[in-house]
DNA sequence: TCCACAATTCGATAAATATCGAAGTGATGG
DNA sequence: CCATCACTTCGATATTTATCGAATTGTGGA
C-alpha cells in the first residue's frame, strides 16, 4: 500500500512548526551541499521557540516517515535528507 | 506565512483515506480532461468502506486545503482538482 | 572526576481528528 | 405530492497529537 506510506510523509509535514524544521534541514542541506556535512540540530534548535522535547519529538517523526536521516556525532545530532522520498512525492502529485 | 497554508495542504493529504479519495478525483480529472466534466462524487463514495458522512468531512478538509473545488450540479457534486496548488507543493519540495 | 551541554525519555494535558449513526436538506422522477 | 437518492449537519466517542516541565543519559572539556 504505496497510499499509505506517502499518508504517513504527508502527516510528517502537516505540522508548521515540522515543516518548517524540515525545510531548515533541507536549507542547511543545500548549503553544505559539497562537503556533506548534514546539519546541526542545536544550531536549529535555538532558532525556535519551542523546546528541545518538541524538537526531539518532530525529528522522530521526521526520521520515522524516512523524510531524513540522523547520525549522532559526538555531543551533536546531525541530520540529512532523504531526496529519495521527496522525488516520491513528487511523483505521486505528478498531474498530466 | 507560506509555511503554514502548505502545512495545511500536508494535513489535508495526512489520513490515508482521504489521501486516496483526492487521488481518485486526480484520477477521474485526468480521465475527462478532454471534456473537463469532473468527477462525480457518489460514483467514488461506492468504492470506499467509510461511511458517507467522512467522504462528507474529508471533501470538505481538501477543499478548505484548496487542493480541489466543489461544484453542485443538481443532485450530484463534482470535484475538480486544482492544479495551482500542486504546483505549489512541488515547488516547495524542490532539492537542488 | 565533575560540570556543562545536547539530546532523549517520561508523564501529563489540552486540543484536534476520524469515524459513526441519526436526523435534516434539497433535487428528481414517478 | 411523495419517495428516493445524494449529500450535509449534528452530536458523540475514541484516538492521536503537540507541547510542556522534570528527570535522565551521554559526551567532551576543564
Amino acid at each position: 500500500m504505496k497510499t499509505k506510506k506517502m499518508a504517513k510523509v504527508f502527516k510528517a509535514l502537516s505540522n508548521p512548526n515540522r515543516l518548517k524544521l524540515y525545510l531548515q534541514i533541507v536549507k542547511k542541506h543545500e548549503t553544505s551541499y559539497k562537503t556533506n556535512c548534514g546539519c546541526l540540530i542545536s544550531d536549529i534548535t535555538n532558532s525556535f521557540n519551542i523546546g528541545a522535547p518538541t524538537i526531539s519529538h518532530h525529528l522522530k517523526e521526521l526520521t520515522n516517515a524516512e523524510l531524513i536521516f540522523t547520525e549522532r556525532q559526538g555531543k551533536y545530532l546531525v541530520a540529512r535528507v532523504n531526496e529519495e522520498i521527496v522525488n516520491e512525492v513528487k511523483e505521486l502529485l505528478k498531474l498530466h
